[in-house]
DNA sequence: ATCAAGTAGTTGAAAATTCAAGTAACCTAG
DNA sequence: CTAGGTTACTTGAATTTTCAACTACTTGAT
């Protein structure tokens, strides 16, 4: 199973350095854009999930699910989005372990204000430097990471 | 400069999602393959890179920037590696400001310990998912991405 | 020399994240 | 209808990361 001592030759040293380096530097750099909302990443995620949802409204787990963060870090995050008034909690008739998370009018607002920057903030930092060939090499490859992936990981909690 | 209100059209946002949702699972794969080794991604790029060094060491701002965190993370982190007895500190002659963060022999052998599963665990996560063609392209864009970001971007402190 | 400004690195507190329980509700086999 | 296991979610504590000083040293201009 385990292959030991079958270093990295130079092409693939090259593609994962640069793809490392890259995704590090452009992650940074989208999240640092976001902050002048006073938004990371995840949480415009998690808005972004919210907004889209109907009624904007969605269960803790799913949300959590497709955000891809813990249900831990869910929690405390919505705690925190919750004491900004940016979504409220509501209990769920259908199953009353379970909560929905939704979005407010003033975290509607936030989000449809901080929108169009990060997207501009990610055509400016990826997708401009991508051509259309790129563009679709880049879909046709990490969807295909993403599906081996699926199959390989198991993720404990998250 | 900010051309507002310019959403991303179908091509450009399966590109994104792809990229994005696929980095986030392959770096958490990653990050959790090295937990059984009791090391994170971060960290163990701090050890690489020390491993690598002359003599195994390198002035603490070196490291920070090569290992693209910040100052007072590294600074943070390092505290931890040497409770743990990977690195200890040694203060530069050339610069009474100045430390050097040197590798100690335990730490490299936890590292060398480390290495062998962790590219392995880059391999089947990814590399063994690319063509010698997907490799390539990966490589031109991912360059370039980083090559733009480098003019773009203005961190602070990191 | 001297002083102002910048650099190297650390520090403590605050915020975020993980980790390991914990609670309550649901589901299902007997 | 009920015990045992699972699911949904939260919580508090521990760890990690960020943030904003802060110290000590260096540098460069006068």
């Amino acid at each position: 199973m385990t292959k030991q001592g079958n270093w990295l030759n130079p092409r693939e040293m090259k593609a994962w350095r640069s793809y490392i380096i890259a995704s590090r530097r452009l992650l940074d750099a989208l999240d640092s854009d976001l902050n002048q909302h006073d938004l990371s990443m995840a949480d415009y995620e998690v808005l972004a999930l919210l907004s889209d949802a109907p009624e904007r409204k969605m269960r803790m787990s799913e949300l959590a699910e497709l955000a891809m963060v813990s249900k831990s870090r869910l929690s405390h995050r919505i705690k925190v989005m919750e004491g900004v008034g940016w979504v409220k909690r509501e209990d769920c008739p259908l199953d009353k372990r379970g909560y929905f998370a939704v979005m407010t009018d003033k975290g509607f607002k936030a989000i449809a204000k901080a929108a169009p920057d990060h997207v501009e903030s990610v055509r400016s930092r990826l997708l401009d430097h991508l051509t259309v060939k790129d563009q679709e090499e880049i879909t046709r490859i990490f969807d295909r990471v993403t599906n081996k992936l699926r199959g390989q990981y198991i993720a404990e909690d998250k």
